[in-house]
DNA sequence: CTATGTATGTAATATCATAACACGTCAAGA
DNA sequence: TCTTGACGTGTTATGATATTACATACATAG
């Protein structure tokens, strides 16, 4: 079962199995974890929301790391080229993923309240997607699917 | 039948057509089709591709219109609350859309190649992305769908 | 003709992102 | 061992995108 940002849960849980996972993604694809690279995604961890860059980049600066732009940008692009973080557009901002290692496409639910961010299954929506796609003779490669609205907690209170 | 960016076509018949839509929904509201805003949808509307709200910009500013952010960014904003324009997240730009007045989530299809952008049907995509949202309990609102790929004739030429 | 709301123009600033270069580390390979 | 080259980190500087705040012009209703 992958962690369930939308509800109660040992937080802990998804950091320490999403922290050993992408160890093992690194490691498998000759990457290297530095102390940078771990601590962004150890930032982008602590809480089920996207984080912009310069907020990381506050957080590590405050950790003795470097206080410039460069800094939080490389190691966040380095955390998406190795899947374990996916930028929203949205957003301008950066989420760890919740299940690395696992081939997924995104497909992100931001709650417009508490600003929780979630990643769903995304193979059907995918293959709408393709199927609408190829109807206009487009090859669909990648694809970013962002959806707004209300988590379960936040549509209660509502 | 709709406008198809991705063939051969009589573009005039794209802008006149959605011209004259514009003028219809924007009456129909009480908003005002006024020049700077009548101008950028023009300029939007000369190519099926994003545009940068600074691109715009350096147009406007040639023709005697403002030359600041704030002239571009407020007429683009008209239009894309209006429904006569969408901001493409992935690009940080603008499009035309092309079937103004007609209710529709927007699902575009960006060409890596040529930047040809068009907007495909959604209702099924949207259908399956509402239902593994509900799966987990959130309820979408809006969504932004943006699939990257190459268009029929960037395809067959690779 | 005035008052009111709306649109436009402009200056200044905020926010997001990258280019270019310097330095340190570490692991081949001569 | 020494060199060399790849890589990671740090820093400066700049570029790209977007908004706030305020001033001015203009429409239209009363
Ligand atoms: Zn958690
Ligand atoms: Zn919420
Ligand atoms: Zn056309
Ligand atoms: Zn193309």
């Amino acid at each position: 079962m992958q962690p369930q940002p939308f509800h109660d849960h040992d937080h802990s849980h998804c950091t320490g199995d999403v922290m050993a996972r992408a160890e093992a993604v690194t490691a498998a694809s000759g990457a290297r974890m530095t102390p940078v690279r771990r601590r962004v995604l150890e930032i982008l961890l602590e809480e089920h929301r996207a984080l912009g860059a310069y907020d990381v980049l506050q957080r590590l600066s405050a950790e003795g790391f470097g206080n410039q732009p460069p800094v939080a940008y490389r190691a966040l692009e380095f955390l998406v080229d190795q899947g374990l973080a996916h930028r929203i557009q949205r957003l301008n901002a950066f989420t760890a993923c919740m299940h690395p290692g696992t081939s997924h496409a995104p497909a992100f639910l931001i709650c417009r309240s508490c600003n929780t961010v979630a990643e769903a299954p995304v193979a059907p929506v995918r293959a709408a997607l393709d199927a609408a796609a190829a109807e206009l003779g487009f090859a669909v490669e990648r694809a970013n699917i962002e959806a707004l609205g209300l988590c379960p907690a936040c549509g209660e209170t509502a």
